[in-house]
Parts: structure tokens; C-alpha cells; sequence
DNA sequence: TTGAAAGCGCTAACAC
DNA sequence: GTGTTAGCGCTTTCAA
């Protein structure tokens, strides 16, 4: 591998030289310009680097701990974050934990060791994990969950509007006896979801049912758990049910199907999240489109922001927001009903 | 930020002595060690990767290259490769190109100026990047795609088996007027897999029409737009169509349903790769199942056993097979074809 | 305008 | 067993 220090010897100039042409840092003469630029094209010289971050000390890369990279929610999240990354030169080291919590704390080291400029953390609710972040001392923002009361350098979406949005949705609609089927309430979106399915009932002076009101995973399979659980406990069945994301959606329309009932005809059924399949899924879903790839964007240009303005750095959060997206999984209006009133 | 120079000041031994209990590279005196080890725990010192990296001249870090992260092929690819880098003390460098040849330049200068110990490539059919690859001596291993003639460090599937296999279900099923809707031609895995197309129909004597033949790109909107063509311009339509890819039958069922053909009863199609949403696509999806988190698996597996062979490395590919997966896209049977037969 | 030299934090050869 | 030291490839200060 050639290093500066050949390049310096064939073109008869000091490293120094050499490098003040590779980083174009202080004026050289043209002539040495040439002879260092020939030098470099003849012996192929790429710079080292690990060299160069040893002496700066910085890396100009950026680790990204995400929770499920097979999550379909996420993808287009990270493409936002490479997208910007590679705009400011920035490399990102890719970490997917799987859920794992001890990997998680694995990968934390390792990125301290690997001296990222900073972090970014799809996925934080714990707050235990939170302080695990902030004793490392390094840049970093937050994208998506958050622990609670946790108001800095966070992008993530509105959860409360979304779910809000879907129950407004389903009262316009005449739908009046709604269940809620979420993610794990431990996590700061479902409780924002949660919320939000709160406000929304009340908003239009709906009731909720506590026995509507079911919690899992945000997966297809704990949706479709969920719904057969709904199914088989409660006596008089709901007209239309939210669902706190599009995967959670998909188990519960399959749950309904499976046991004869139509969507929407017979339950009507609502989103969250849009999914890049929720359109074509069995029944096209309505649903609350997030902007992920603006999340992740948003994110990295937050985190890089950060890193170049350093201590004077003026943390805030940014709070994207949802809009409903109608398709036909609740497009059965309730005629008697609205006519009735 | 600690060094080893501290921790040596607080233990009161040489760097050397700390260098060797943090590798555990030479005995150390259980006294000493004790002294080491409470020095770092106290400073909370961890070691600098990029220093070790300038030394040791390898960073244990590998790039992976991908063509497109929204495809919802690669995600299982990538925590194949994620989960045997992590169990070798391996961090991942993700670098996403969206199909952009001046990016994939630029992060193959990247990933050299940052000293990655190798690099896996996820979709590379052209020659003259495998070139451009080449000449960087690094390892490297290709992964799901190559160009043509190349035949080490591969991970693959059997492509054309798997359309072969598509078109013995067809061929099973009685039908025999079958379409073939691919995607961009140049790339390996379209080849092979109308390859497959062709020797299928060959061996099940079934006629190949050119009219019945449509090229295009391994997206849904591709898919939908070859349909639309066929419907125009081929007289007598299909009883059967073979997508190269689920994202291509996704689009073609979906242009089909809005000509007001149903599938399968007026016409079947089959996908290709067994797309996570496929099952619960509009219509339940016919498929051909593709092992993709094997294939990042043994990519990353075949990668790090390459750089720590060194020069004796015995390179190989690997060719992964695909197996058929009966949905409802074809099931509806030609009785009077088969009853007349 | 150019060059010499110190030093980033670590490893490893060698000396004691 | 432990310590001294050179040097990985680069940046940057300072002197010339």
C-alpha cells in the first residue's frame, strides 16, 4: 500500500507537501502540485483513513443501532440516513440488534471503541439503555421511540395525531364501537398511540371499552394473536378496530378472514404506519402515512449538525407529522347508522 | 478520552504491561493485572480501535455494498451478513448505491481509504465494475448477482432451477400457454433465470412464443407496465405467466385485476424469490422461495474465512437452492385440458 | 512557499 | 515478567 512518504520520495517533496495537496490545506506551487499529482496517479496512492483519524481524531463516521432491520418499517429509514451521510462524506457503521438488549450494550462499546463521531438509535424506550448512551460522551440523536420525558435531539413522528386521525377517520365514517389493537405498551409510541386512540374516542364522544383494548408486539403475528383473542372473549364484537401499525393490521385482517368475517363489510379495519405492501395487501388498507425516509434524514443531518458545531450545540427535537391515506379496508359506511342520526 | 499511557501512570507499569492485559497477549503477574485492571475500570478507559487499526494494519471492518435497501430482498440478506459479522468481532460498513454507478465508484474509494478488511458486493453484473473491483485488491465476495464468466467467491441461488421449477408447476398443473415477464436482461439474474424459463418449457414440450416474452426492471411498477403491453398487443392472451421476480408478479396481477381478468381462474401467475408480503398479497402468491438470509450468511461467512486464509485462500462459490411454494396464484385447474389429455 | 519534526494511541520486537 | 522503544501514516506547528 503506498503511503504519502513514497509519494513524497517520487516527486521529490516533503510529506508535508504532499499532504497539503491531498487536503488542498495551504497553497503549493503549481509545479509542485504537478510532481505530487503525477506521483499520486502513478503509484495509486489512496490516503490511509485510520491514519489520518488517529491524528484528527475523528472518523467521519456515524454508527446506527437499530432494533429489526427486517422490520419493513425501517429500510427506507436507513436509505435516509445514508443518503445524507454519504452527501457530508460520512461513512455509517450498520448495527442491527435484533431486539437483543445484550447486543445492544455490545454494539455501544464497539462503536466507542471504533470512535464513531456519533450515533444515531433507532429505537430507545428504556430509559436504563438511555443512561447507557450518555455516559459514552459522544454525539448522538434519538429516532422514533424515546424514553419518557427524553426532549433532545429526537426526530421522530406523531403518534398521538396518527392514531387521533384514524379514529376521526372512523367517526366520519359513522363507525361508533372501535377497538384498539397495539404494540407493546412499554414502548413510547405505543403509549403515544395509545393516546392518541384516546383523545380521538373522546374527541367524538365515542366510548371505550376497556375490553377493546388489546396489546402485544408490533407484529403481524401478535396482531393476528390479538384478534383471535378479540374473537373469542369478547361477546358483542366491535364495528371497527385501529390498529397501532400496518403489520399488526395484516394479523388482524387475517385473523377476521380466517374466521368468515369480511373487511370491511363486516369489521372495518385501520393502519398506521402505511407500509410499502399495505396497499396491495388482501384488502388495501387504510392507513396514517409516516414519513420514514424524512425521519432518517432528518435524523442524520440532526446528528451531523451536532458533530460539526460541537459543544455550542442547541439540541432540539422535531416532531414529523402523519396524514391519513384512505384505501378500502373501512370503506363500508354505516348507511342506517348515518342516516339515523 | 483515556489511553493506555494513563492507565500505565495510575498501575504504575509500563504501557506494555497494559497493552498485554488488554489483549491478553503475554502473561502478566496477577498482581499486575489486578493494578491494570482497576486503573481502566476507574478511568473507564476503553481502547482506541483506530490506533490498533494504524498498527495492526487491519480494522476488522468489513463494507457491504448494496444496490437497493428499499428492495425488500435484501434486509434478510443484510442480517445474514450483520449476524456472522457481530460472532466474529466484524462491524459492517453499509454502504447503499440505489442503483447509482458514480456512488458505487465512490464508495469502492471510500471503503478503500478507510482500510476495510474486505467487502461484500451485493448486485454486481457489470464486468467493468467487477473491474473497477479488482482493482483494488481487497477481498471482496459477490453476493445474488456476478458477471458473467465469474466463478469465485460467489454466493448465489440456482436461478434457473427456480424458474425451471416454476414452469413444472405450471406444466403440472396443465397449463400450457405460458408468458415469461422479466427483468432488465443484463443483469446475471435475469439471464439465468430465463434460462430456466426456456429449459422448462423445453422439457415439458411446451411452446415458447417471443410475443409471450417481456423485459423490463425487478420492480413492481416494471411488472404492471409489461402487463399492460401484453394485454395490448398480444392477440391471444396466456393461460399462465411466469414473473421473474414477486415485485414484478405483484404488478402484474395488480394490471391484470384492473383489465378485469381474475387470477388465477382466467389467468395464473407464478412470482420468484418468495417476497415476505407475497402470501398476503391481493391474491395469496405462487412462488419460489429464495434463502436470502443463508446467502448473507455464507457471503459474510465466506468473506471472513478469505481474509483470515490470507494468500491461501481457496476461493469458491457457493449456489443456493430455491424450492417452490404453492399459494393460489395458479391453483385453479384446467380440467378439461387435463380430462382431455 | 516548503520542509522538519513531533506526536495521535497503539503493538511488538527486543532488552533487561 | 516487565519495560523501552520504534514506528504504523498522517496532520500540523514552526522554522527556514
Amino acid at each position: 500500500m503506498t503511503t504519502m512518504k513514497d509519494i513524497s520520495k517520487r516527486a521529490k517533496v516533503s510529506i508535508a507537501t504532499v499532504s497539503a495537496v491531498v487536503n488542498q490545506s495551504s497553497f503549493v506551487s503549481p509545479e509542485l502540485t504537478n510532481r505530487v499529482n503525477k506521483a499520486i496517479e502513478e503509484l495509486n496512492y489512496r490516503p490511509n483513513a485510520i491514519a489520518r483519524s488517529l491524528k484528527k481524531k475523528s472518523t467521519n463516521t456515524v454508527g446506527v443501532i437499530l432494533s429489526d432491520i427486517l422490520n419493513p418499517y425501517y429500510p427506507a429509514i436507513v436509505k435516509g440516513m445514508d443518503d445524507v451521510a454519504i452527501k457530508n462524506n460520512f461513512s455509517v457503521i450498520l448495527c442491527n440488534t435484533s431486539n437483543d438488549q445484550s447486543r445492544f450494550l455490545s454494539y455501544l462499546d464497539l462503536m466507542e471503541e471504533k470512535r464513531v463521531d456519533g450515533l444515531i438509535l433507532a429505537n430507545i424506550s428504556d430509559p436504563e439503555d438511555l443512561l447507557e448512551i450518555e455516559k459514552r460522551k459522544l454525539n448522538f440523536v434519538l429516532v422514533n421511540r424515546r424514553p419518557p420525558g427524553y426532549n433532545t435531539s429526537y426526530v421522530g413522528i406523531n403518534n398521538e395525531l396518527a392514531l387521533e386521525t384514524a379514529v376521526d377517520h372512523f367517526a366520519t365514517l359513522g363507525y361508533e364501537r372501535i377497538a384498539y389493537i397495539g404494540g407493546n405498551s412499554e414502548l413510547s409510541t405505543s403509549k403515544e398511540r395509545l393516546n392518541g386512540f384516546v383523545k380521538g374516542m373522546r374527541k367524538n364522544g365515542l366510548q371505550i371499552s376497556n375490553s377493546l383494548k388489546f396489546e402485544g408486539e408490533y407484529t403481524q403475528d401478535s396482531g393476528y394473536a390479538s384478534a383471535i383473542k378479540m374473537l373469542k372473549e369478547v361477546k358483542v364484537l366491535p364495528d371497527a378496530i385501529c390498529a397501532s401499525s400496518d403489520l399488526i393490521a395484516f394479523g388482524v385482517i387475517k385473523a377476521l378472514r380466517e374466521h368468515g368475517m369480511r373487511v370491511p363489510e363486516d369489521i372495518a379495519v385501520m393502519g398506521n404506519d402505511n407500509n410499502y405492501f399495505s396497499e396491495e395487501f388482501l384488502v388495501p388498507l387504510s392507513t396514517i402515512n409516516h414519513p420514514t425516509y424524512e425521519m432518517g434524514k432528518l435524523g442524520m443531518e440532526m446528528l451531523l449538525q451536532g458533530i460539526s458545531e460541537g459543544a455550542n450545540h442547541n439540541p432540539k427535537q422535531i416532531i414529523l407529522t402523519p396524514s391519513l391515506v384512505v384505501r378500502e379496508s373501512c370503506n363500508f359506511i354505516h348507511r342506517e347508522k348515518v342516516i339515523a342520526k
